[in-house]
DNA sequence: TAGTGTAACGAAAACGTTTGCGGTTAATAT
DNA sequence: ATATTAACCGCAAACGTTTTCGTTACACTA
């Protein structure tokens, strides 16, 4: 029904199908004549290459599995948009999958993929994950695998992340070298590790400049929502009035924070600076703007993309592929809520 | 390599691809042992299908192509939430595809869902689109296609939308009857006709409640931004200071007109009402909370995977399809924004 | 005359699955 | 003894491509 095969141009031209598809192929035992009458006909059936049969014979699908805790929050649309986009460029297509950070459903997805024959994967893992038998398995399978974001140490394969660290570091060096030295910091939650390599930049960035960390001026936030950081705010002010600048793992957060303040007629910058983490679209929105780090997110998808091809096309040319972790880097962006 | 086959299975059982076939496909000519022996093995082997090989012989890919302008947005990301998922529940994958809002590109995109053979299309109209040759292409290839959100009257297929004319309506009116008289709309750009439904209700409560509208209250914001609602609610106010509320077509509009209002001193909602559109998070986290219409996203996205499945089951089945469109319902919900 | 070369084409296998149909055996019925 | 039936199995085609390896026909060389 419906479709044009090469079956269908080789009888209409009374040749056989090999001919056919060499003439469209641009082989050289194919004479001119012949191939231009394929070509002709070819055009006006409009013949499009059947490409579930090409992915059978080929034994590849060119296309790629995406397993991402969720993509309803800003972060992993922005990532998406960067997959996607590069995938398409590249002539894969993109399945993706959602974990909804649980290791159960993570597991499935896997499976899933698996079963689909997908050429390569791509995740972000659930913050829950402990058990990574089904990556492992992936591994085993020898399907090419990426990890991004949310990684972890026990799976052998290359890894994209933003270097959090740095950026934290570099955001609180921000914060003292304009003259702050009480600064309090809303830390995530324990897993994942991005968070405690924000934490552990904040501490970094304290031992350089001689100010002694103190645990107390440490806030871990389970929500990571606007009412946490207001409430947090509070909490931290009132423990330490001394208070002079507050550090939130990301925006939303500090946008608490900022909220807090206003209502209470703290006054920021002067009295407390505030540095969120992200560069999320609406720290531009707040008065004064927040200052922030910006994170190359869409960067971050593009080139999870990129390593996770290249990798499938070294493997079918059996070239050695060798797995490394690359750390993107991070910028400050002051704005009103730093001096 | 690698993967087990039908045919591995039948080698090392001394039987032939036929019976192996039947016997996990449970057809009634096998022997119970026979049966259980190829399972057993099967198994032991972990074979899967090979879904490249079932597609091609059953002609389906099981797959759905999605087009959407953007995900990187709260409305698109929450809706592709909805249709991954919805999707994944009835075995099918989904391949999401960007418009960017350009029609040229949009056009290549139906183009390479056509290519990649998908089951059926799912797809929000790029804001510019016109031209709707390559909408109309995938009617003539008989490819199953929903329109929702952004759709047209002149393609004949299923559609799903929100109700924006009604929610408008109720959104209004529900500001009149909390003693507004005085009621300024900012309303978006012409296409996409959402907007211009919005206006409608808008216009069509107004005429209700006999109260006599005023074109010079609406205003058209193009960029949709925090900063424009800010904008127009100065120029607004100053135009129209009778005014005493405001319904804005969006909440980060909604949530900018609260912060001129409060940079001004003009008391919310006492002075003037704010009204917002979407129920977008962060109109949870102003002061006081926004005032807004919910829609029902992800289940737009969840009733447009669907219908679009449905339609694909009823053509294989060589059932009579008849397209129709449906219309979400809504909900005002009053916040601290409102009287 | 036999051998070599070359241009143009096609047969067939392969990718892995599904399924209509026919075949074989053994048991049962007439 | 013959016909009928049931139970079990497998051949082969089909889905649409790609690619290896022939084959054919013809011209040219020695």
């Amino acid at each position: 029904m419906g479709n044009v095969t090469l079956k269908n141009i080789a009888e209409i031209l009374g040749i056989s199908i090999t001919t056919v598809s060499k003439a469209l192929k641009d082989y050289p035992d194919v004479n001119k004549e012949t191939r231009d009458s394929v070509r002709l006909l070819a055009e006006k059936l409009d013949y499009k290459p059947n490409p579930l049969a090409i992915n059978l014979r080929n034994k590849e699908s060119k296309t790629l599995g995406v397993i991402i805790p969720r993509v309803d929050h800003n972060f992993y649309s922005t990532v998406v948009n960067g997959i996607i986009t590069e995938a398409e460029d590249r002539g894969y297509l993109v399945i993706i999958l959602f974990s909804g950070d649980s290791s159960s459903l993570e597991e499935d997805q896997v499976k899933l993929l698996l079963e689909k024959r997908v050429d390569g994967v791509l995740m972000s893992m659930a913050t829950e994950t402990e058990e990574i038998g089904h990556i492992k398995e992936l591994i085993k399978k020898k399907i090419p695998l990426v990890l991004f974001d949310k990684t972890t140490e026990e799976i052998s394969c290359s890894k994209v992340r933003i270097d959090d660290k740095k950026a934290s570091f570099k955001a609180v060096e921000y914060l003292i070298e304009t003259g702050c030295k009480n600064i309090v910091h809303f830390r995530g939650p324990l897993p994942p590790q991005a968070y405690t390599d924000r934490f552990l930049g904040y501490k970094e960035a304290l031992e350089k400049h001689n100010i002694t960390y103190d645990p107390s001026n440490v806030y871990v936030c389970d929500e990571l929502t606007f009412n946490e950081g207001y409430e947090f705010t509070k909490k931290a002010l009132e423990e330490h009035p001394e208070t002079d600048a507050i550090f939130a793992m990301t925006d939303l957060v500090a946008l608490g924070s900022l909220a807090y303040c206003q209502a209470n007629g703290i006054r920021v910058p002067d009295q407390i600076s505030i540095m969120g983490f992200s560069n999320w679209f609406m720290s531009q929105n707040s008065t004064p703007k927040l200052s922030t780090v910006h994170q190359p997110i869409k960067e971050l998808g593009k080139e999870a993309i990129s390593i996770l091809i290249e990798e499938i096309q070294q493997r079918k040319n059996e070239f050695p592929v060798k797995h490394f972790t690359a750390q993107l880097p991070t910028e400050v962006i002051a704005r009103g809520t730093t001096r």
